[in-house]
DNA sequence: TTCTGATCATTT
DNA sequence: AAATGATCAGAA
């Protein structure tokens, strides 16, 4: 597995990214001598390393951006034909425990969320992995009417966990923002507290976007796109 | 067919 | 256990 230097600015990391649209991840995969499994269900984050690697990303699971000396995050979002996304996009572990005085400019969704280079994939099954494409990448930044919907769903769901109301939050809620289980498996427990403010063991929850607002980012980019020509 | 809740691999 | 990277798959 060869590694790839990280890029030194933000004009480095799109033009790499660049290159890389239209091809395979068979020649991505390659090009990096990465082996591709055969399909996603024991490698659910596979697609996402393989484009980590290309783009010379800081490895490891560190709490940290992906490109943190340029304050980037990247995320690989699958898409299906019509560029539409086939999956939710998985933001940050939601605080269940030490949330007091958090505000939506001090959380980490906001902080996440800050920039992100979208790399559009293509998703859809019955595309046998090593086939599928990568697309055009999109820096995004959110515009403030984005950053009020995240936050205003943020607040919410904020409150109900202060309020000791995790186990009342349903990935229902939320205009564009969701709160999901996100872990290893049911048997993981973290600790949260109660209406009562006793502390009780549940599944660790993260936040989420969800698809109708990254279809939206998608989307938008494909508008500017279309009215240069 | 869509979406929520569950799950997989790896590293620290 | 918690963080990284996410998608799977059964229920609705």
């Amino acid at each position: 597995m060869k590694i790839h230097p990280r890029p030194t600015s933000e004009a480095e990391l799109i033009q790499r990214a660049a290159t890389i649209a239209g091809y395979s991840f068979k020649a991505i995969a390659t090009h990096i001598d990465l082996t591709i499994p055969n399909d996603l269900r024991r490698e659910k984050g596979w697609v996402g390393k393989l484009i980590e690697l290309y783009l010379g990303a800081d490895a490891g699971s560190k709490a940290e951006r992906d490109f943190a000396h340029l304050g980037i995050e990247l995320k690989t979002i699958p898409i299906n034909q019509l560029g539409q996304p086939l999956e939710t996009t998985f933001v940050c572990v939601a605080p269940l425990t030490a949330n007091h005085g958090i505000t939506w400019e001090s959380s980490h969704v906001k902080y996440k969320l800050n920039k992100v280079l979208w790399i559009p994939v293509e998703g859809e099954r019955d595309i046998p992995l090593a086939e599928r494409r990568v697309g055009t990448p999109i820096l995004w930044q959110p515009s403030a009417g984005e950053e009020q919907q995240l936050k205003q769903d943020w607040q919410e769901l904020m409150d109900m966990i202060v309020l000791g109301q995790i186990e009342q939050i349903t990935a229902r809620q939320g205009e564009v923002l969701q709160i999901r289980p996100k872990a290893a498996n049911g048997k993981a427990l973290t600790t949260a507290f109660n209406e009562y403010g006793e502390p009780i063991m549940t599944r660790p929850r993260g936040f989420y976007l969800k698809k109708q607002f990254t279809a939206q980012i998608l989307n938008n980019y494909l508008n500017q796109v279309t009215q240069q020509n």
